[in-house]
DNA sequence: TCCCCGATTAACT
DNA sequence: GTTAATCGGGGAG
């Protein structure tokens, strides 16, 4: 499997989130830290939360907290869960639309031992299969929110490889309580590395 | 100001 | 399948 190592470049993220969300299945997330070590994973599952969505940070308008969400596309918006946890999202579409996608599950790649440590974990299963874990795998910290994965050094998203229609799932998203029936997550279905197979639609 | 609860995880039974 | 851990945002008053 050959892996382009091509930047994804503004244009591929200023298209509508559900879009977005499907072509960034096979793509690679990458940290490049300040030693030039790199932490890299492809992406297998996301979901895409848009401002008309009942279950979206957005859906109220910009507040301090989903700010970024409201920033040209390829922004990072990092935000905290459940007192401790983060997630992140690419933002997607137009400036001031306030759609992102989330990172829900990566296949590590590179930087095994680096995510080891900061996972606290020895299982590689246990690095990237979620949004909360895939962010403390990759070091995040709230200071990452408003990153520019187009332009900064620090992460980027690479071109790596995509999937055919047939390897993907569009399914309900997770842990959400509003919109539960959109199918806005999308998985690689025979990805060993999801957080939660594709059973429920 | 107070209070509730979430785009989660891990450790239980 | 159930639940504790643990914090800040934001709606209610």
């Amino acid at each position: 499997m050959k892996l382009s190592r091509r930047r994804l470049g503004r244009a591929f993220f200023a298209r509508p989130a559900p879009e977005v969300a499907r072509d960034l299945l096979g793509r690679v997330l990458v940290r490049t830290m300040e030693d030039r070590r790199r932490i890299a994973g492809r992406i297998v599952e996301t979901e895409a939360y848009t401002q008309d969505d009942a279950a979206s940070h957005s859906h109220r308008g910009p507040t301090a907290r989903n700010a970024a969400m409201f920033e040209q596309a390829g922004t990072l918006y990092v935000y905290s869960i459940y007192g401790m946890h983060l997630c992140m999202n690419a933002v997607t579409g137009e400036v001031g639309e306030g759609s992102a996608v989330l990172l829900r599950a990566l296949e590590p790649l590179e930087g095994l031992e680096i995510m080891a440590r900061n996972r606290g974990k020895a299982d590689p299963r246990l690095f990237c299969s979620g949004p909360a874990r895939l962010c403390q795998a990759f070091g995040l910290t709230t200071s990452d929110d408003l990153v520019d994965l187009v332009r900064d050094d620090s992460f980027s998203i690479e071109a790596g490889s995509t999937f055919d229609d047939p390897d993907v799932a569009a399914t309900r998203r997770i842990g959400i309580r509003t919109a539960v029936d959109l199918p806005r997550r999308y998985v690689v279905v025979s990805s060993e590395w999801v957080s939660h197979p594709p059973v429920n639609r």
